[in-house]
DNA sequence: GAGCACTGC
């Protein structure tokens, strides 16, 4: 037997204090007391490991009585021979077709399609010739010519036509994006062929698709929805069917290959952004090379960046590469050690004390050899300042401050854009700017115009960032990564690059997930120079000395190697892609088997595949639904126990984000406001749904706005939250699992007040991520309770303290399931929702029974340990073989729940036994509390 | 007591 990850209770509070020698202070405590555990654990040695029993969970007589009836007239359904006779005759047959037999079957269909139509040719080329005529006179023709891809046109027109593959590489201002689909689409129509043409241009951004097909419609001096348009999720304006171009995201694409998976519906497919190594572009260049020789006739244009670009051309066997130069203000760069001698800064005598002794050997090794290769170039003053690691990067919020004072000193207008890594420093350069400490601050306060950019902070929304300022007056942009390619800002003619970034990674074996600060690489500080040259020539400020440039990485690591895989591996299963470990093999950089194996392994958990690794009824379902298998899990869960709005909600802010704003300097109300929404229902998951319930009721009312700013929501995100939420009710509805689309129907949303019955099926959907509290305790100084809390890996965790659950120290349940952990102070749960035992026991995996010194138990995952009498394990057993047939039969058949059909029999059992836990408001509150 | 960024017919 496995042992929990608890330890026995008791152990800490064993009259420590009169124990603990003397004299011991602060950190020395913690250390004591750590190598005591250390060594009573070595002293138990070989004794096996100990099962700490959880709450007692056998049911009362009267209800055992009740479910047990329940389960009576359940049995009335079929029995499970005749699901496993219909799965090998039907369902296996179907998944098992292979690949190549698939590819055949779908190209069957497509046989006789032929968008070719001579008329719409025709009435094309006289639209093109109209167009022609007038070009001579409008300015925004003799624009686009001046385009270095302009002058490609013919290059590029005979390559195509010459080569399945091709790959474009252009700097930022040489038209590419705009460019190449219209030369494409201009050209098959003067050859009478424009109907048959078929352009799609993905873009990495939903933004970045909407506003370059703005710019190719007003290029083409069209609306949008003519022969330019657009597609993103749940929000498109699309081109007309032939002789066209869309811009659609690369995940729409990636979704449209599933049910067209050989890209029938496309004659040019131009992947823009490859350099960005984003999971979309990976997979789609991965999935191209198994589909381009079936499509011979579909042309592939790859775009990229001069970033690693020869691997792009490698991987498609050396295709044509095409360079353009861009056109852009010329933009002078700086690094450290010329900014130290133009500013002349003095770096105050700091002490080395946070600092780790090998990160400070690493900044001599790297900084003394470059000082010896440029004595004589600067002052020793210079040199000793780069001898300082608080020097580079943004360590030193004064020396920057210091910076900006200097640009607004000495140069011509322009507004200036700081590259910070993170929260924290934005808010302390934003703090210095605005409470400045010395008479020189106090002069360009009035001066300067600040605004905090962050993914968490209303700027864009609010607009003002983009506003011009007046005369006089400079604007400082304090901004993460976020401005390097998703917010442009017209006006930057000054970029300050501290060269840091925060980056998350994903160690396999421990499986942990981690937030880091670290260096960008370089092609971060080559985008990031490039906002400085957008309106005039500019200057790039790089908080980094050329020596530390030639230590960083050409490009950050892909994507592909650093996310879960689950959803991937699913997504393949569905275009018949069996075997994950070989596909994944030959993407450009093959993420390890190891993180491939753990996605497996989860898919295999929650019952997406088979312990063979098929497709399961169910996975095929979950691969499906536009959201990550778990939560698909849930959403369906929802339907059938009728708890749709709360639980859609609840999955959309998942995979989305979530609608809290964090305004600079109003932190604290922010998470007040939170908190509120959070009713004391310990869940980070229904309170997004009560800010969602309340939403709707002041739009009713047309107070929205005011409820959003109030409350620190982002308008625009609550609505891409409702609209995710119908997107997931009409899939279900389509795919019969809801007898309605719309999930706020009442017939969808029966049990939708069943606090207890939410939790579970938010648990549904987590598990297998669970965490257990065992003790939340309050100290007498503090207002924050401390807790113990551990993952079922054994690790120590903690709420992370943007969750609701941070801090409170009275739960009814000791029991979570969280959605995302991630380390980076700490271990810290992202997210979470406290649910009752039952709930693992009836929706978790690998439940047994079994007697640990002489007490029954039943235990979930060999990790939690419940007391429960004999009867109700067995019956708890037996509802679990139950729900997993219910579950099998809704898969093969998909049907709205009959309001009187025996399946409701089972449904209210579990319901019955879930309700149990229901607790009376008020109850359980203590200083300290174990779980 | 802390929040790089992006995405789904």
């Amino acid at each position: 037997m496995q042992s929990g990850a608890d330890e026995p209770s008791g152990s800490m509070s064993n009259g420590r204090k009169n124990n603990r020698p003397p004299g011991l202070r602060g950190k020395e405590i913690g250390l004591y007391y750590r190598n005591l555990s250390r060594q009573r654990k070595k002293e138990r040695g070989e004794e096996p490991p100990r099962i700490r029993m959880g709450t007692d969970l056998s049911l009362p007589p009267e209800i055992l009585n009740r479910v047990k009836s329940c389960l009576e007239r359940f049995k009335i359904a079929p029995a499970e021979q005749e699901f496993d006779v219909e799965i090998n005759n039907y369902f296996r047959y179907l998944l098992n077709v292979k690949f190549e037999e698939f590819i055949d079957e779908k190209k069957k269909m497509h046989q006789d399609m032929d968008f070719s139509d001579s008329r719409l040719d025709k009435k094309l080329l006289t639209e093109y010739e109209k167009r022609m005529q007038f070009n001579h006179r409008d300015e925004r023709q003799k624009a686009r010519l001046k385009l270095p891809t302009m002058a490609y046109s013919q290059h590029i027109i005979e390559a195509v036509k010459q080569n399945q593959v091709i790959l474009i590489v252009g700097s930022t201002g040489c038209g590419k994006t705009t460019q190449v689909p219209q030369i494409l689409l201009d050209y098959e129509i003067s050859q009478r062929t424009g109907s048959s043409c078929r352009i799609i241009c993905t873009q990495p951004r939903r933004i970045s698709a909407i506003t370059v097909s703005e710019r190719v419609a007003y290029e083409r001096g069209e609306n949008l929805g003519q022969s330019v348009g657009y597609q993103i999720r749940l929000e498109s304006c699309k081109a007309r069917d032939r002789g066209s171009i869309n811009f659609c995201t690369t995940g729409v694409l990636l979704q449209q290959m599933q049910s067209d998976p050989l890209l029938h519906g496309v004659s040019v497919l131009i992947l823009d952004e490859i350099h960005e190594r984003s999971m979309e572009t990976d997979m789609l260049m991965a999935l191209l090379k198994v589909i381009l020789p079936h499509r011979p006739e579909l042309k592939v244009i790859l775009m990229s960046a001069t970033v690693k670009e020869q691997d792009f051309c490698d991987y498609f066997n050396k295709c044509p590469m095409f360079r353009i130069g861009g056109v852009m203000f010329p933009v002078e760069v700086l690094y450290l050690e010329d900014i130290l001698s133009l500013t002349g800064y003095q770096f105050k005598s700091k002490s080395n004390r946070r600092r780790k002794p090998e990160a400070i050997l690493e900044h001599k090794n790297m900084v003394e050899p470059y000082i010896r290769t440029i004595r004589g170039k600067y002052d020793s003053r210079v040199l000793d300042a780069l001898r300082l690691p608080e020097s580079e990067g943004c360590e030193c919020i004064e020396f920057i401050v210091d910076l900006i004072y200097y640009i607004c000193e000495r140069k011509p207008e322009g507004a200036i854009l700081v590259f910070m890594p993170s929260f924290e420093r934005i808010s302390q350069l934003f703090n210095l700017l605005e409470k400045p400490k010395s008479p020189k601050g106090e002069h360009w306060r009035d001066q300067l115009i600040l605004h905090p950019l962050h993914s968490l902070m209303p700027s864009v929304e609010q607009q003002a960032i983009f506003r011009r300022v007046p005369q006089g007056k400079r604007k400082v942009i304090i901004s993460t990564i976020i401005a390097e390619t998703s917010v442009t800002i017209d006006d930057v003619v000054y970029v300050i690059n501290t060269g840091r970034t925060k980056t998350s990674s994903y160690d396999i074996e421990s499986n942990i997930q981690m937030l880091e600060e670290d260096w960008v690489t370089l092609a971060n500080t080559q985008q990031r120079k490039g906002r400085a040259g957008r309106v005039s020539p500019g200057i790039c400020y790089n908080l980094f000395s050329r020596a530390r440039e030639h230590r960083m990485a050409e490009i950050p690591t892909p994507e592909i190697l650093r996310c879960k895989l689950e959803s991937i591996i699913l997504s393949l299963k569905l275009l018949h892609i069996d075997d994950p470990h070989q596909f994944l093999q030959t993407v450009i950089n093959a993420p390890p088997k190891e993180a491939i194996n753990n996605g497996i392994q989860l898919l295999k958990r929650i019952e997406c595949l088979d312990c063979s690794g098929t497709l399961t009824p169910l996975g095929m379902h979950l691969a499906k639904l536009p959201i990550d298998p778990q939560m698909g899990k849930m959403i369906l869960m929802s339907a059938l126990f009728g708890c749709l709005d709360p639980i859609t909600s609840a999955a959309a802010a998942l995979s989305y984000k979530t609608p809290f704003y964090s305004p600079l300097g109003q932190e604290k109300r922010a998470d007040e406001v939170k908190r509120q929404f959070a009713r004391n229902m310990r869940s980070d998951h229904l309170m997004i749904h009560n800010t969602v319930v309340c939403f709707r009721e002041t739009r009713q009312a047309c107070r929205e706005r005011e409820y959003c700013y109030n409350n620190f929501l982002s308008i625009t995100t609550l609505n891409q939250l409702e609209r995710m939420k119908n997107q997931f009710s009409e899939s279900l509805h389509k795919y019969k699992f809801l007898k309605y689309a719309n999930c706020q129907h009442p017939d969808s949303n029966k049990n939708s007040e069943k606090i207890t019955l939410l939790r579970a099926i938010i648990g549904a959907g987590l598990y297998p991520n669970m965490a257990h509290l065992r003790k939340a305790r309050q100290l007498k100084n503090r207002v924050r309770a401390i807790h113990q809390m551990t993952t079922d890996d054994g690790r120590r965790v903690n709420f992370h303290p943007s969750s609701v659950n941070s801090g409170e120290f009275s739960f009814e349940s000791g029991y979570f399931v969280y959605f995302q952990r991630q380390k980076s102070n700490d271990l810290y749960l992202l997210d979470s929702t406290m649910v009752f035992p039952m709930a693992l026991l009836i929706f978790g995996d690998d439940v047994a029974m079994g007697v640990y010194e002489n007490i029954p138990y039943l235990s979930v995952a060999k990790t939690y340990y419940f007391k429960c009498n004999e009867e109700t394990a067995n019956l708890v057993i037996e509802l679990r073989g139950m729900l997993k047939r219910l579950l099998l039969k809704q898969a093969l058949h998909p049907a709205p729940l009959n309001d009187c059909g025996d399946d409701n029999f089972l449904l209210e059992a579990i319901e019955l036994i879930l309700s149990l836990d229901e607790v009376d408001e008020g109850d359980c509150m203590s200083a300290e509390e174990e779980f």
